[in-house]
DNA sequence: TTCCATGTTCCGCA
DNA sequence: TTGCGGAACATGGA
């Protein structure tokens, strides 16, 4: 990750925190940690620095696992890291040698010399520690993974269908579907060709439908674009978030809303209440 | 200087 | 009680 945020400054949604989990994976697994430096204890949430020193230092990370934004990382004394990266969060591995990256709020320091950091400039993010990653999510309300084999379209149905709000922030809220953020609530929406104000309850099955499988081939697709470092597709909506962009289906104006407090990025003629 | 960005949490209203 | 919108939070950039 070293160089690469100031190419690219996004925020963690879930194609980005499965890219963290890649890169976790390659640089981090099976090394003995000499030792777990908490920099910052304004992030870690139930848990002392001590308490994660004492789990973390002499052990080995042996398999990592998403939920949603959260990543966890399950140490080898049993019991798993639990990261969050709020917005400004990421992973950043370096050799001895180099300097620490700046805003470093945890550091591991392997046996091989190297060194993983996780760094978060704006401290609006998370670092625990949990004995149980599906007993973290429930105690946190987390819905399921919004990639998740588990969320089959009849559960997805199931939970829009009691929703009067807007489609877009339902798309949002943690705890109804885990993952999708600001961002990719708004590309999910366009490719499945609604409008983000269409009230939840009031989208038809075939919408439903639409909308289900772009939310999949959405993440799924820029989960893998941003792993193998490549661009967006040219028919997503995200590298045009802005007022009066071209919209990649029709050329139109891309419009700029407000929809429960997040701006929202739409194309008015692609995008409708009712199924076209 | 003011506004905006992002995700989560908290507050208050209906 | 529940569902919801909106403000607050930290921090820097436009």
């Amino acid at each position: 990750m070293a160089g690469e945020t100031s190419e690219r400054e996004k925020m963690p949604e879930l194609p980005d925190v499965e890219r963290f989990k890649d890169y976790f994976d390659s640089t981090s697994l099976k090394k003995r940690i000499e030792k777990a430096s908490a920099l910052d204890d304004f992030l870690l949430k139930g848990v002392s620095p001590a308490t994660l020193k004492k789990r973390l230092e002499g052990r080995r990370f042996e398999k990592t696992r998403r939920w949603g934004k959260y990543l966890f990382a399950r140490a080898d004394s049993g019991g798993w890291l639990v990261l969050h990266f709020g917005m400004t969060g990421s992973l950043d591995y370096y050799s001895s040698g180099q300097e620490q990256p700046r805003f470093t709020r945890l550091r591991l320091d392997f046996e091989d010399g190297g060194h993983l950091a996780y760094v978060n400039q704006r401290r609006l993010g998370r670092v625990g520690w949990t004995h149980d990653p599906e007993a973290f999510a429930r105690r946190e309300r987390l819905g399921p993974d919004a990639m998740s084999g588990n969320l089959s379209l009849e559960e997805f149905k199931e939970l829009l269908s009691v929703r009067g709000r807007a489609i877009k922030p339902v798309l949002m809220d943690q705890s109804i579907i885990s993952g999708i953020g600001n961002l990719y609530a708004d590309e999910i929406l366009f490719q499945a060709r609604i409008d983000p104000r269409t009230p939840a309850r009031e989208l038809d099955d075939e919408a439903v439908g639409r909308l289900y499988r772009a939310m999949r081939k959405v993440l799924a697709v820029a989960a893998r674009t941003e792993i193998e470092h490549r661009p967006l597709p040219r028919a997503f909506l995200m590298p045009h978030r802005k007022e009066g962009d071209k919209c990649p289906g029709c050329a139109g104006p891309v419009q700029r809303t407000k929809i429960a407090g997040r701006s929202t990025y739409f194309c008015p003629g692609c995008q409708r209440r009712k199924a076209a």
